[in-house]
DNA sequence: TTGATTGTTTTCCATATGGCTAAGTATAGG
DNA sequence: CCTATACTTAGCCATATGGAAAACAATCAA
Protein backbone atom coordinates (compact mmCIF):
# COMPACT_ATOMS: atom_id res chain seq x y z
CA UNK A 1 0.00 0.00 0.00
CA UNK A 2 1.32 3.13 -1.16
CA UNK A 3 1.49 5.98 1.33
CA UNK A 4 1.89 9.20 -0.85
CA UNK A 5 -1.36 10.31 -3.56
CA UNK A 6 -0.30 13.78 -4.19
CA UNK A 7 -2.53 14.04 -6.47
CA UNK A 8 -5.38 13.51 -4.45
CA UNK A 9 -4.28 16.26 -2.16
CA UNK A 10 -5.76 18.41 -4.88
CA UNK A 11 -8.74 16.48 -5.49
CA UNK A 12 -10.08 16.49 -1.42
CA UNK A 13 -9.13 19.54 -1.17
CA UNK A 14 -11.05 20.66 -4.47
CA UNK A 15 -14.47 18.62 -2.87
CA UNK A 16 -14.26 20.71 0.32
CA UNK A 17 -15.89 23.88 -1.12
CA UNK A 18 -19.80 23.61 -1.23
CA UNK A 19 -19.29 25.86 -4.63
CA UNK A 20 -17.20 23.16 -6.16
CA UNK A 21 -19.28 20.52 -5.20
CA UNK A 22 -22.30 22.19 -6.34
CA UNK A 23 -20.49 22.71 -9.81
CA UNK A 24 -19.59 18.37 -9.68
CA UNK A 25 -22.89 17.21 -9.27
CA UNK A 26 -23.95 19.71 -12.00
CA UNK A 27 -21.64 18.85 -14.22
CA UNK A 28 -22.49 15.10 -13.60
CA UNK A 29 -25.60 15.93 -15.56
CA UNK A 30 -24.12 17.27 -18.67
CA UNK A 31 -21.34 20.09 -19.82
CA UNK A 32 -21.82 23.32 -19.28
CA UNK A 33 -19.91 26.58 -20.02
CA UNK A 34 -18.83 28.57 -17.19
CA UNK A 35 -21.60 31.13 -17.10
CA UNK A 36 -23.97 28.58 -17.29
CA UNK A 37 -22.15 27.07 -14.35
CA UNK A 38 -21.63 30.29 -12.58
CA UNK A 39 -26.08 31.31 -12.42
CA UNK A 40 -26.51 29.44 -9.00
CA UNK A 41 -23.83 31.14 -7.28
CA UNK A 42 -24.25 34.66 -5.99
CA UNK A 43 -20.33 35.66 -6.12
CA UNK A 44 -18.41 37.80 -8.81
CA UNK A 45 -16.84 35.90 -11.88
CA UNK A 46 -13.44 35.90 -11.07
CA UNK A 47 -13.84 34.84 -8.07
CA UNK A 48 -16.05 31.94 -9.72
CA UNK A 49 -13.39 30.97 -12.07
CA UNK A 50 -11.30 30.57 -9.22
CA UNK A 51 -13.21 27.72 -8.31
CA UNK A 52 -13.16 26.45 -11.43
CA UNK A 53 -9.24 26.56 -11.87
CA UNK A 54 -9.07 24.75 -8.47
CA UNK A 55 -11.45 22.02 -10.11
CA UNK A 56 -9.64 21.92 -13.20
CA UNK A 57 -5.91 22.00 -11.43
CA UNK A 58 -7.11 18.97 -9.66
CA UNK A 59 -8.33 17.13 -12.36
CA UNK A 60 -11.61 16.50 -11.57
CA UNK A 61 -13.00 18.52 -14.73
CA UNK A 62 -11.71 19.58 -17.97
CA UNK A 63 -12.63 22.65 -20.42
CA UNK A 64 -12.12 23.82 -23.51
CA UNK A 65 -12.29 27.19 -25.35
CA UNK A 66 -14.48 27.56 -28.59
CA UNK A 67 -14.80 31.72 -29.33
CA UNK A 68 -15.45 33.25 -26.03
CA UNK A 69 -17.10 30.51 -24.58
CA UNK A 70 -15.59 27.97 -22.35
CA UNK A 71 -17.42 25.01 -21.39
CA UNK A 72 -16.09 22.18 -18.69
CA UNK A 73 -16.80 18.57 -18.41
CA UNK A 74 -16.48 16.40 -15.24
CA UNK A 75 -13.27 13.91 -15.59
CA UNK A 76 -15.31 10.82 -13.88
CA UNK A 77 -11.49 9.25 -13.76
CA UNK A 78 -10.07 11.63 -11.01
CA UNK A 79 -13.81 11.48 -9.48
CA UNK A 80 -13.25 7.60 -9.39
CA UNK A 81 -9.26 7.79 -7.82
CA UNK A 82 -10.90 9.60 -4.48
CA UNK A 83 -13.65 6.87 -4.34
CA UNK A 84 -10.74 4.21 -4.33
CA UNK A 85 -8.96 5.84 -2.07
CA UNK A 86 -11.86 5.80 0.50
CA UNK A 87 -12.64 2.18 -0.76
CA UNK A 88 -9.16 0.71 0.16
CA UNK A 89 -9.57 2.28 3.78
CA UNK A 90 -12.68 0.85 4.27
CA UNK A 91 -11.22 -2.51 3.01
CA UNK A 92 -8.26 -1.69 5.84
CA UNK A 93 -10.73 -1.50 8.68
CA UNK A 94 -12.98 -4.08 7.50
CA UNK A 95 -10.55 -6.49 7.56
CA UNK A 96 -9.61 -5.96 11.03
CA UNK A 97 -12.22 -6.42 13.18
CA UNK A 98 -9.84 -9.72 14.33
CA UNK A 99 -7.34 -7.19 15.51
CA UNK A 100 -10.20 -4.76 16.73
CA UNK A 101 -11.18 -7.58 19.10
CA UNK A 102 -8.08 -8.50 20.71
CA UNK A 103 -7.65 -4.34 21.27
CA UNK A 104 -10.60 -4.41 22.92
CA UNK A 105 -9.85 -7.26 25.27
CA UNK A 106 -6.89 -5.31 26.70
CA UNK A 107 -8.79 -2.83 27.75
CA UNK A 108 -10.45 -2.62 31.19
CA UNK A 109 -14.34 -2.92 30.05
CA UNK A 110 -15.57 0.73 31.14
CA UNK A 111 -13.22 2.41 29.31
CA UNK A 112 -14.87 3.02 25.80
CA UNK A 113 -13.56 5.71 23.37
CA UNK A 114 -16.41 8.40 22.92
CA UNK B 1 -30.50 15.82 -3.73
CA UNK B 2 -29.73 18.39 -1.22
CA UNK B 3 -27.14 20.54 -2.19
CA UNK B 4 -25.51 21.50 1.24
CA UNK B 5 -23.71 19.20 3.52
CA UNK B 6 -21.71 21.57 5.59
CA UNK B 7 -19.98 18.52 7.14
CA UNK B 8 -18.32 17.07 4.16
CA UNK B 9 -16.11 20.73 3.72
CA UNK B 10 -14.45 19.50 6.82
CA UNK B 11 -14.47 15.96 5.78
CA UNK B 12 -12.59 16.29 2.47
CA UNK B 13 -10.65 19.31 3.81
CA UNK B 14 -9.46 16.95 6.13
CA UNK B 15 -8.45 14.11 3.84
CA UNK B 16 -7.06 16.90 1.63
CA UNK B 17 -3.48 16.13 3.63
CA UNK B 18 -1.16 13.13 3.24
CA UNK B 19 -0.26 13.55 7.12
CA UNK B 20 -3.87 13.11 7.90
CA UNK B 21 -4.60 10.50 5.64
CA UNK B 22 -1.71 8.27 6.93
CA UNK B 23 -2.91 8.32 10.01
CA UNK B 24 -6.58 7.48 9.12
CA UNK B 25 -4.66 4.50 7.29
CA UNK B 26 -2.84 4.04 10.64
CA UNK B 27 -5.96 4.25 12.54
CA UNK B 28 -7.99 2.18 10.12
CA UNK B 29 -5.34 -1.13 11.57
CA UNK B 30 -5.73 -0.13 15.38
CA UNK B 31 -6.82 2.45 17.71
CA UNK B 32 -3.59 4.13 18.61
CA UNK B 33 -2.39 6.97 21.04
CA UNK B 34 -1.24 10.50 19.82
CA UNK B 35 2.55 9.65 20.31
CA UNK B 36 2.45 6.25 18.29
CA UNK B 37 0.26 7.97 15.25
CA UNK B 38 3.24 11.10 15.47
CA UNK B 39 6.11 8.52 15.28
CA UNK B 40 6.56 8.63 11.27
CA UNK B 41 6.17 11.88 10.95
CA UNK B 42 9.12 14.59 11.22
CA UNK B 43 7.14 17.27 12.31
CA UNK B 44 7.01 18.90 16.34
CA UNK B 45 3.98 16.92 18.64
CA UNK B 46 1.68 19.95 18.67
CA UNK B 47 2.09 20.52 14.68
CA UNK B 48 1.16 17.00 14.68
CA UNK B 49 -1.86 17.59 17.19
CA UNK B 50 -3.44 20.46 14.86
CA UNK B 51 -4.10 17.59 12.33
CA UNK B 52 -5.28 15.33 15.02
CA UNK B 53 -7.91 17.93 15.76
CA UNK B 54 -8.69 18.83 12.29
CA UNK B 55 -9.60 15.15 11.94
CA UNK B 56 -11.63 14.93 15.31
CA UNK B 57 -13.47 18.38 14.43
CA UNK B 58 -14.44 16.60 10.97
CA UNK B 59 -15.62 13.71 12.75
CA UNK B 60 -13.48 11.22 10.98
CA UNK B 61 -11.98 10.08 14.40
CA UNK B 62 -12.85 10.41 17.79
CA UNK B 63 -9.97 10.19 20.51
CA UNK B 64 -10.25 9.76 24.59
CA UNK B 65 -7.67 10.65 26.91
CA UNK B 66 -6.62 8.36 30.05
CA UNK B 67 -4.40 9.37 32.47
CA UNK B 68 -1.96 11.00 30.08
CA UNK B 69 -2.57 9.61 27.36
CA UNK B 70 -5.00 10.77 24.64
CA UNK B 71 -6.37 7.35 21.95
CA UNK B 72 -7.58 7.68 18.89
CA UNK B 73 -9.66 5.49 16.78
CA UNK B 74 -11.51 5.76 13.21
CA UNK B 75 -14.93 6.72 12.81
CA UNK B 76 -16.38 4.44 9.89
CA UNK B 77 -19.40 6.11 9.75
CA UNK B 78 -17.89 9.36 8.69
CA UNK B 79 -15.64 8.08 6.34
CA UNK B 80 -18.62 6.20 4.80
CA UNK B 81 -20.18 9.52 4.30
CA UNK B 82 -17.83 10.89 1.73
CA UNK B 83 -17.96 7.80 0.04
CA UNK B 84 -21.68 8.23 -0.14
CA UNK B 85 -21.32 11.00 -2.12
CA UNK B 86 -18.96 10.60 -4.16
CA UNK B 87 -21.17 7.42 -5.33
CA UNK B 88 -23.82 9.86 -5.54
CA UNK B 89 -22.16 11.90 -8.31
CA UNK B 90 -20.93 8.24 -9.95
CA UNK B 91 -24.79 7.68 -10.13
CA UNK B 92 -25.52 11.07 -11.74
CA UNK B 93 -23.10 10.67 -14.25
CA UNK B 94 -23.61 7.18 -14.98
CA UNK B 95 -27.59 7.64 -15.27
CA UNK B 96 -27.10 10.86 -17.69
CA UNK B 97 -25.82 8.96 -20.81
CA UNK B 98 -28.60 9.77 -22.81
CA UNK B 99 -28.17 12.77 -22.29
CA UNK B 100 -24.59 13.21 -22.75
CA UNK B 101 -25.57 11.51 -26.05
CA UNK B 102 -27.20 13.84 -27.26
CA UNK B 103 -25.44 17.30 -26.47
CA UNK B 104 -22.92 15.68 -28.23
CA UNK B 105 -24.82 15.54 -31.18
CA UNK B 106 -24.87 19.18 -30.94
CA UNK B 107 -21.02 19.72 -31.38
CA UNK B 108 -19.17 19.65 -34.60
CA UNK B 109 -17.64 16.57 -34.29
CA UNK B 110 -14.62 17.68 -34.34
CA UNK B 111 -15.24 20.02 -31.16
CA UNK B 112 -13.88 17.54 -28.44
CA UNK B 113 -13.50 18.77 -24.87
CA UNK B 114 -9.68 18.10 -23.72
C1' DT C 1 -18.74 49.16 -36.77
C1' DT C 2 -20.72 49.19 -32.62
C1' DG C 3 -22.44 46.90 -28.74
C1' DA C 4 -23.32 43.36 -25.79
C1' DT C 5 -21.48 38.82 -24.14
C1' DT C 6 -18.19 35.98 -22.10
C1' DG C 7 -14.51 35.38 -20.08
C1' DT C 8 -9.59 37.02 -18.16
C1' DT C 9 -6.12 39.71 -15.70
C1' DT C 10 -4.74 42.44 -11.97
C1' DT C 11 -4.79 44.05 -7.50
C1' DC C 12 -6.37 43.93 -3.02
C1' DC C 13 -8.18 42.11 1.40
C1' DA C 14 -9.29 39.20 5.59
C1' DT C 15 -8.95 34.84 7.29
C1' DA C 16 -7.32 30.04 7.48
C1' DT C 17 -3.64 26.69 7.29
C1' DG C 18 0.43 24.25 8.48
C1' DG C 19 4.56 24.66 10.42
C1' DC C 20 7.73 26.20 14.40
C1' DT C 21 9.53 27.19 19.50
C1' DA C 22 8.92 27.76 24.25
C1' DA C 23 6.78 27.06 28.21
C1' DG C 24 3.01 24.90 30.87
C1' DT C 25 0.12 20.92 32.98
C1' DA C 26 -0.79 16.54 34.57
C1' DT C 27 0.03 11.90 35.63
C1' DA C 28 2.80 7.47 36.15
C1' DG C 29 6.88 5.48 38.09
C1' DG C 30 10.65 5.03 41.14
C1' DC D 1 8.82 13.78 46.36
C1' DC D 2 11.08 14.01 42.05
C1' DT D 3 11.41 13.14 37.32
C1' DA D 4 10.27 11.64 32.96
C1' DT D 5 6.39 11.13 29.89
C1' DA D 6 2.64 12.69 27.16
C1' DC D 7 0.36 15.88 25.82
C1' DT D 8 -1.39 21.28 25.80
C1' DT D 9 -1.36 26.12 25.39
C1' DA D 10 0.28 30.20 23.55
C1' DG D 11 2.61 32.88 20.30
C1' DC D 12 4.69 33.64 15.94
C1' DC D 13 5.36 33.23 10.91
C1' DA D 14 4.88 32.47 5.79
C1' DT D 15 1.83 31.07 2.50
C1' DA D 16 -2.68 29.71 0.67
C1' DT D 17 -7.57 30.51 0.18
C1' DG D 18 -11.88 32.61 -0.97
C1' DG D 19 -13.81 36.66 -1.78
C1' DA D 20 -14.14 41.55 -4.03
C1' DA D 21 -13.67 45.48 -7.65
C1' DA D 22 -11.89 47.41 -11.87
C1' DA D 23 -10.24 47.27 -16.13
C1' DC D 24 -8.93 44.56 -20.20
C1' DA D 25 -9.66 41.19 -24.28
C1' DA D 26 -11.92 38.83 -27.67
C1' DT D 27 -15.89 37.44 -30.36
C1' DC D 28 -20.58 37.18 -31.98
C1' DA D 29 -24.61 39.63 -33.65
C1' DA D 30 -27.14 43.41 -35.60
Amino acid sequence: MENNQPALDGVFHALADPTRRAVIEQLGRSPATVSELAVPFDMALPSFMKHIGVLEDSGLISSKKVGRVRTCQIKQKTLTEAETWLEEQRAVWEGRADRLAAYVENLSSDEELS
